[in-house]
DNA sequence: CCGCACATGTAAGATGTTACATGATTGA
DNA sequence: TCAATCATGTAACATCTTACATGTGCGG
């Protein structure tokens, strides 16, 4: 369920269309719960039926074309608060890397190495891309993010935004973990090697 | 496919039943790569039927039962030796509690903390079990793996035990990085709320 | 003879992935 | 007028979760 709360969180920044959500989303809550658009789209319909958003046509073009716009409902909020208040469901962990590393002795010395470079290379462009996020919301030039403070009282900005970047800060310090095991493990290996093969 | 791998990385210790599989699964491999054993016994199946492994009824109790138990063969060591050279696809970020944590201006109060306290709570105990899984791996207690070293010459198995460790010590790095940011949350929640009540 | 460990699953449903499909609008 | 963006999905498949189902052997 947490996609839905992830789509709702976005829509009480405003009333948006599916496409304007989509697009919301992966630059933005995507970042904490990613979804792509073939599971967006099904899952706003749900929604509806279920009425935590209201959908209703809104003019499209010059030619009397609609596009539908969806606004979160107060029965939508209230899931939200819900939400909030039930208990996070902790998934048993499944880390493919780290299940490789655990049997590199099956990996040719250049698979294991090639392994842990790319592990490194792929959480450095994660810590990139998250202190821009984390910059974009500092400077206030994320449109949602805006869209969202604008609904709020002045006095409640600086803990909306501390909240969301707290949240990426998380993902940082995840990021910077998995750099130092990256790390670790490519010292491991030089180790290894050049034990097994020492200099003449 | 990350399930089938482990379950070869098993069978490398040694042939066994699936019920032994599934046992030693959830006490060792199954730490990096959960599965409950409803989907192991299907994907042994799976498996056999694709030559990866080889299985055949050994005798069980006294009145002639047969149990099946299972081999890795030469094509399931070259396949864990081609995954270990196949790039590793990272999955997209879904973290429902980072997703509450950038949108507790939708919880109460309490929620908010008490969710970064189970959260706290949930990775100290993650730390102590991988903390467990270490000691049992350094001083040679865990079954499976004296099963496995038992079967490599003795010069392999400092390097076949230390990637062990080291797959350990990512869970670790990881919990640890959660402790931190729990603590971190917590204290901007006091923080927060002491701002917003001022003591008298 | 009772209960726990051994042994082996099935079935239904939720969730997630990948690829494909189609037409309208707008700005250069 | 042509490409990019807007708009909205469907279909097939893989994977994972949860719950249930059933019988044997062995030790006390």
């Amino acid at each position: 369920m947490s996609l839905r709360s992830a789509l709702l969180t976005l829509l009480t920044a405003g009333p948006q269309t599916g496409y304007d959500l989509a697009k919301n989303f992966h630059s933005s809550v995507g970042f904490l719960w990613h979804a792509p658009d073939s599971q967006i789209y099904p899952e706003l319909k749900k929604m509806q039926a279920e009425e935590l958003i209201d959908g209703y046509p809104v003019p499209w073009g010059t030619k009397g074309a609609t596009k539908t716009e969806y606004a979160i409902t107060e029965t939508g909020l209230q899931y939200l608060n819900t939400w909030q208040g039930q208990a996070v469901t902790y998934r048993p962990e499944r880390s493919e890397v780290r299940l490789r590393a655990a049997y590199f002795e099956f990996a040719d010395d250049d698979d294991a190495r090639a392994c842990l470079e790319e592990h490194l290379r792929h959480y450095q462009q994660v810590v990139e891309s998250v202190h821009g996020q984390i910059r974009d919301l500092k400077d206030q030039s994320a449109a949602i993010h805006q869209r969202r403070l604008a609904r709020y009282p002045e006095a409640d900005h600086p803990k909306i935004t501390r909240f969301k970047i707290f949240a990426y800060e998380g993902i940082l310090k995840q990021a910077e973990a998995e750099i130092s095991w990256a790390q670790d493990g490519l010292a491991m290996l030089e180790e290894l090697t050049t034990a097994a093969q020492p200099r003449s």
